[in-house]
DNA sequence: TTGAATTATGGGTAATGGTGGGGTACAATG
DNA sequence: CATTGTACCCCACCATTACCCATAATTCAA
């Protein structure tokens, strides 16, 4: 299970190192794409495929799903690990994250997540606010 | 049953020691997520598996789901306790709660709750103050 | 009360991981 | 063919962490 949240830096030469402690899991290569609410998603490609023949499977008819299937599925790119466990990003992601120097990765259940550091306090810190609504959904979920 | 109430130090390496009393019950792994109200929750591996689950089967259209998902997910890290019964706890939780040097420990049913003591006593304060309303509630559950 | 066992607390050291840089091969471009 | 730039491999440094041990405090039982 990947969980977890960590900071790291893209060097000049835009790599960005996988937390050693998810590397295990995602294996040598990963796709990485466009993700929700502005940040990236980089899937073990086992879990990609899975989410690709998700997507192309979706009725083509609402053009949400379209629109959501292309996102995806255009945006993405398969990324091997260098021996020091880094990867590449593309400038065009990395400039639809607004990925600055300072980058927040973290571990969502099945997937990685690359924030902008400063997108990513932003979003924490609304979402922290809305607790009184968190606890009544995690209530209905039956976790106490 | 977890339950009880213990006041610890983190030591200058952030380590807090697990309650000799819960440690049995803990086991040698442990994960340390968000909690609500500005506290920490800790969870035996197994329940922790059980949230995780849950959490990650919510659809992930919905913007609500997604928060909450990521909040608990990213936020959680699984600790070992080292050979002493202590736990690491990593820095963007100890903000998070606003952990200074005294925490309190508490049990409640399946999992531990880890709060800044200043937090705690004034939660306890605000609490204890409604204990009228919390009567009445405890009557409604049939609890007497 | 005294000793034994458990627990709390504080370090010391070796290993791991993050970060940056050097060098090289390959591709694109002019 | 030459030049530039990008991707990729490897190495080195340093901070942080993990693991282990020592000592003090506390509890429990004899």
């Amino acid at each position: 299970m990947l969980i977890g949240e960590f900071t790291h830096n893209i060097d000049e030469k835009k790599r960005v190192a996988i937390p050693a402690k998810f590397r295990k899991e995602i294996g040598k290569i990963a796709v990485i794409t466009r993700g929700l609410d502005n940040c990236l998603f980089v899937y073990p490609i086992k879990e990609w495929e899975q989410v690709a023949e998700r997507l192309s499977t979706l009725p083509a008819g609402k053009s949400d799903n379209r629109n959501y299937a292309r996102l995806f599925l255009a945006g993405a790119v398969d990324v091997s690990l260098d021996s020091m466990g880094r990867i590449l990003v593309p400038d065009y992601l990395k400039k639809f994250a607004g990925l600055k120097n300072k980058v927040v990765i973290t571990g969502v259940y099945k997937k990685l997540e690359i924030w902008d550091e400063g997108a990513w306090e932003k979003y924490k810190a609304r979402i922290e606010k809305q607790t009184d609504v968190l606890a009544e959904k995690l209530g209905e979920m039956g976790i106490y």
